[in-house]
DNA sequence: CTACAACTTGAAGTGCGCTTTAACACAAGC
DNA sequence: GCTTGTGTTAAAGCGCACTTCAAGTTGTAG
């Protein structure tokens, strides 16, 4: 068989076949050729759904991908791509992070009252004595 | 008025009708009394409402947080349910962090490589030679 | 030839935490 | 009495990244 079939990509790349399917009609790859109706991959589409994959793990989303992967002139180099979306995307990151910190500060610390009842937490609450 | 209206607890509690309703529905709320077919609240609730963002921005969804409230046999303290659903809710927040960790390491250090467009990054990671 | 696996499509489903919409009832202010 | 604001409900919508479904076609092994 010449070319790869969506199911022997999908095994290789670690992906669901209608991910893939998905990524296309999403932008991220170019319309692969077609024998009798179905796709047939070059092997080539591995290197660009690991360069998704590494994207994804990174905190793009898919849209965001797609704009590294096309949304930029030609020419410009992807280490420019990824630096001017990263910058961004960095920002967001950090955030998270610090929500998250917060979360956790806050679950180690609040509610060490003595109440018996929820209800009791809720008066004590209002009057800030629990937190 | 007796009581206040649903409009008058969002303002308070600076949260949309919409949504007291909806934690209403998802049994985070008790019942309130009616007058004339309308939502009445005791000032106490403005205590549950409070409770409930703190459970909510320390990273419990809706469903933990009714747990939290009203999953446990009577008479079990707050305390003693906050830690319980802390305990595992901490868990899942460190995965948060590392992952976020691990998305602003990938975001700082991928595609620093010399390739001029995304087909030649595509063939080197294929190769190993990008990241 | 037959069976079965793997492929095709568009549309709908998933989970989460609300918000929005539509269509209606009621209350307060003038 | 009328307008305006606020309330009521059930149901649908949103954003995200896919997955699942239904109904049909094609490829391959025996």
């Amino acid at each position: 068989m010449r070319g790869l079939s969506i199911g022997q990509v999908g095994k290789k790349a670690e992906l669901a076949a209608s991910a893939i399917r998905y990524y296309e009609r999403a932008g991220l790859l170019p319309k692969p050729m077609r024998v009798s109706g179905q796709r047939r991959y070059d092997p080539e589409i591995l290197g660009r759904l690991e360069m998704i994959r590494i994207a994804r793990i990174s905190g793009f989303t898919v849209a965001e991908t797609k704009t590294f992967l096309t949304g930029f002139p030609a020419g410009t180099k992807p280490s420019a791509r990824w630096q001017a979306l990263a910058a961004r995307k960095l920002v967001e990151i950090e955030a998270v992070i610090q929500t998250a910190r917060r979360m956790k500060a806050s679950l180690e610390t609040r509610f060490r009252c003595d109440c018996h009842e929820i209800a009791d937490c809720e008066r004590a609450i209002a009057a800030k004595r629990c937190r």
